[in-house]
DNA sequence: GCGGATCTTGACGGATTCTTGACGCATACT
DNA sequence: AGTATGCGTCAAGAATCCGTCAAGATCCGC
């Protein structure tokens, strides 16, 4: 699920964008000023940021370089102000868009869905390679010396969540709610099991496994 | 230099613009119809492509549609007409960006940067580096000289906490109450236990550390 | 319905991580 | 000097987490 924070101090606003993106299939949280705005930023990862200008504590440009510092994540602004200076400070501070209001929400939404298209990359190889194994993302399939090896449905579905974000580490919750649903966050059972099968099935040596390797008390990470 | 394609069939906006461009060190090359713009656009690799949507022969959206079967590269539509309709339609066709004419040269330019920004180094990783170690927020990974630091959740977190922060100082309350929660407040024993085992992990000469550093009596401070 | 594959569940030992208290050292204050 | 406070260090016990196994339960095709 995409995950969007909206930032502004209007509360109607907020509740407005809020059901609307929701309806649109985005998964939205909200903050009503720049400090919690950066404190949700690094709760969990973004997709994107929609960002109002006119907050009440920080100035929204300094929110977006304050951002920038660690994040690339796009930044749409929102302001009430049309002269072209404030456009080029946001802009150069960082955004990657810029609308005055009042916007139609129709225009919103395109321009939201034209930063997530560039900022997703389509370009991920659907074929990955390790030394041990093989996955064909597209024709689901997962090969080892040549032979096809027989995984369950639930052991797919683990090893295409872990195999599309290499190298990074994928929380056990995240895992648990893309494989199982989000009601099974607490079942870290599961992820045992089916992580020591996933490895008798991958790994050459499976006691001590090079590709699937775990990170104790947070997650699992695919090293390719 | 950044090769750019202004596509508009008012000669006199054409040369306004490639004139600006120019003087902002763009390379630019022009084409006042759709057909000779998606020729263009075969020519040499192109950076950007700012196109104006009312073409004499190809709607401009058919341009785009065009252009996107087989490039990437950005587009900033350029158009009179304000409906919302048009943007939603250009946008969602594979434009990265619309602005409505008139338009000041400045917020075209500002726009055109923000484009650049992220489409030229799309691999310059959310990464923070010091001379000793580097911290990749988003993998959730920190390097030393290559290889992979082990850390455990405690130790990440409180990282992560500094890293955000950089140069500021972060106090001892704001530390464990974003890494242990509010409740610990006074629990000063663990930042020292921690802060120390993250120096030893980190920090080339622990003893004298010159990253993570301490401010006696109030807290602690990351220096890049 | 039957049988095989797949999924859930619980229990165990071993490994990792967290907590806790004690000690030495430096700095500041009396 | 003497005392107090704050910081870094260390190690040991407690708590948690992980890999493993196997026994049901459930699902599915035949």
């Amino acid at each position: 699920m995409t995950a969007v924070l909206v930032v502004d101090d209007d509360p109607h606003l907020l509740k407005a964008l809020r059901i609307t993106l929701q309806a649109h299939g985005y998964d939205v949280t909200t903050a009503a000023d720049g400090h919690s705005a950066l404190l949700a930023a690094t709760q969990h990862p973004l997709a994107l940021v929609i960002l109002d200008l006119g907050l009440p504590d920080l100035d929204g440009t300094s929110v977006i370089r304050e951002l920038r510092t660690w994040s690339r994540v796009p930044v749409l602004v929102l302001s009430a102000r049309h002269g072209s200076e404030d456009k080029v400070e946001a802009l150069d501070a960082g955004a990657d868009d810029y609308i005055t209001k009042p916007f139609g929400l129709d225009e919103l939404l395109a321009r939201l869905r034209a930063l997530l298209r560039r900022s997703t990359d389509p370009d991920q190889e659907p074929v990955v390679t390790t030394d041990a194994f093989t996955v064909d993302l597209e024709k689901h399939r997962v090969t080892r010396d040549g032979q096809d090896i027989k995984l369950t449905p639930t052991e797919w579905k683990m090893l295409e969540v872990l195999v599309r974000n290499p190298e990074k580490l994928v929380t056990q919750q995240q895992l648990l709610s893309e494989v199982w649903g989000p009601a099974y966050a607490k079942e870290t059972n599961y992820l045992r099991v089916y992580m020591a099968q996933l490895r008798r099935k991958l790994e050459p040596e499976s006691s001590s496994p090079r590709h699937l390797v775990t990170e104790a008390g947070i997650g699992y990470r695919f090293l390719p």
